[in-house]
DNA sequence: ATGAAAGCGCTAACAC
DNA sequence: GTGTTAGCGCTTTCAT
């Protein structure tokens, strides 16, 4: 029933050469005659003839396909990325295999070993903490990576200036006269978290202002809408004084954390203002168009492809700048206490 | 400096035992005595063997890979999809390869080619019409494939009831009162596309009315938030009588429609409805929540896979129903002209 | 229960 | 310019 599939052997013997000249014209046309080559290549058409990846690869040691480990696949933040890097492969013909550890060590223990199997050509990651450990033994063995969207001593990275991102967000809040402020963070592990808190605090400092007194912070179990709205009813339940500002890790905490509010019936901007992350494609179709630090997903994975495909050793750090979109949900000067 | 992996040989040596010893415990382990079963997996730790999948792959002729051909990754339709696919395929290890096609024949037959190179176990495709064909082929190498989110007589398929869906958003926009109705349709040659007219010409039949005056179709080029406004835009500047009511072949489209009508001073639903297709996670929060036919995109992605990785053969269809969700956009009865 | 050896499809070195 | 051949790392008979 299953068909064999034709191999170099039959298309050598069709030709009427031998499989060396085949593989020459796979791999060094140049090398062959141009009546031979035609032969070979009609008989490969006759015969439908698709290369085995698994043989050259083997053989040759040449991989063609690229792995992503993202943190969430369901999540438009990463899927910009992964849509960026996909395009930079097709370029030059490569494969994307894809992951998510949805921030489980555990799981993503599992993929670097599995793509280490499957003997791709680099490992490109959204990592956590952990992971350049994890990373470090394979780049012994020749399989290359680049971190995505938050960087390491020891690895080649590309990313947004989260540093810059976190005091981007602040200035404008504090610009718009907020005194009391929520930063509503990730775990606070991840080194997104820890450099935009970072900028946050530098430019309550830079205003003279006490970071302590200013901003408070919660951190996350998950940066999802629902937690974000959790969170946020937290806040609400306790002590004053009540925040008058929201500095979400990214919009989707945002998204569930306006609709707690207009659940609550508190008006954005006036009772609170919310900042965004990531400025995603319905940021400005929100019921309350949502403020946000804008960050080129696309670009960051086109670039850590790029990178790795192109230069993998030593440890560059491309660093993108974010931008600062501001909207509706925090467009509102707050009158001095 | 890129030391050499580990081979089954290097673990045979190490072990003390011989080459096909090490891969019965790998494949095998009921086969060989625990004393040797142990003296093997301690050589492996010390030498961090990682199995070479390339090797494994062309001698036994087992994948471990499933490739997927999405419309656009960058689509969240498309990555609730293959999220549920991940999900899936994770349950036995096996891992994904992902590309998008951006809906271009020409693309999509690259990568079923590269896919089957590679040797995957499978493949999952959201189809264009010339899809089945270029994958009949595989078949008879035994590559099989499962279509999403349209069918096939001639292969399995998993996806959302189109039909359904239509007649739904149109039953509820008739009883609406409306009685101008635009559908701003994908591609006419899309299943999706054919059916969902379908659907909404047959609630029209059946409400006794002549689908020729009531609904209109235009066929966007891409389903994209850009290419929604510029069609409602020239519906605008069109001839009269204005449609009252407009339905989105998918929620990102509706996004841009929702964005022009705002622009131009209309108001949603009172001047003009709106009903969308997928009820993507933001549709509720909109300046004006959206009504939406809404998909389990998650368990398409999972039921998918799993009909792949069990039962390949044979032209199984499963149809998830449609929901529809009313919102604001479409939450007004028109009084009759 | 374990070992020896053939061979999957391909590439690359070498011989002609 | 083309043919011959060894061998990549693994699995799998077939002996023992």
């Amino acid at each position: 029933m299953a068909k064999q599939r034709a191999s170099v052997k039959d298309v050598a013997q069709r030709a009427g050469v031998s499989v060396g000249t085949v593989s020459n014209v796979l791999n060094r046309p140049e090398t062959v005659t141009e009546r031979t080559r035609q032969r070979v290549e009609t008989a490969m058409a006759d015969l439908n003839f698709m290369r085995n990846a698994s043989a050259r690869q083997l053989r040759a040691g040449v991989s063609t396909t690229v792995g992503a480990i993202l943190t969430d696949l369901g999540n438009p933040f990463y899927t910009e990325i992964a849509r960026g890097i996909e395009d930079r492969l097709a370029v030059d013909g490569h494969a994307l295999m894809v992951c998510s550890t949805d921030e489980d060590p555990q799981r993503e223990a599992r993929f670097v070993r599995q793509f280490a199997e499957q003997g791709v050509r680099g490992i490109l990651v959204t990592p956590m903490v952990s992971t350049p450990d994890r990373l470090r033994e394979l780049a012994t063995f020749g399989i290359p990576s680049v971190l995505i969207d938050s960087r390491s001593d020891t690895h080649a990275s590309v990313g947004g200036d989260h540093v810059g991102g976190g005091r981007l967000a602040l200035e404008h809040l504090l610009a718009q006269g907020h005194r009391h402020i929520v930063f509503l963070n990730a775990d606070k592990h991840l080194q997104q978290s820890r450099h935009r808190l970072r900028g946050a605090v530098e430019a309550i400092t830079a205003a003279g202002l006490d970071p302590g007194t200013v901003l408070q912070v919660v951190n996350l179990s998950q940066p999802t809408a629902s937690e974000g709205e959790q969170a946020l009813i937290k806040l609400l339940e306790g002590p004053e004084p009540r925040p008058t500002a929201l500095f979400c890790i990214n919009d989707i905490v945002a998204l569930g954390v306006i609709r707690g509010l207009r659940t609550r019936g508190l008006r954005i901007p006036q009772d609170v203002a919310v900042v965004g992350y990531d400025d995603l494609y319905w940021a400005s179709e929100l019921m309350t168009p949502l403020t946000s630090v804008r960050q080129p997903m696309r670009q960051i994975g086109w670039a850590a492809a790029d990178l790795l495909l192109r230069d993998p050793l030593g440890a560059t750090h491309t660093v993108f700048p974010p931008e600062l979109i501001v909207r509706k949900s925090s467009d509102y000067q707050r009158p001095a206490d």
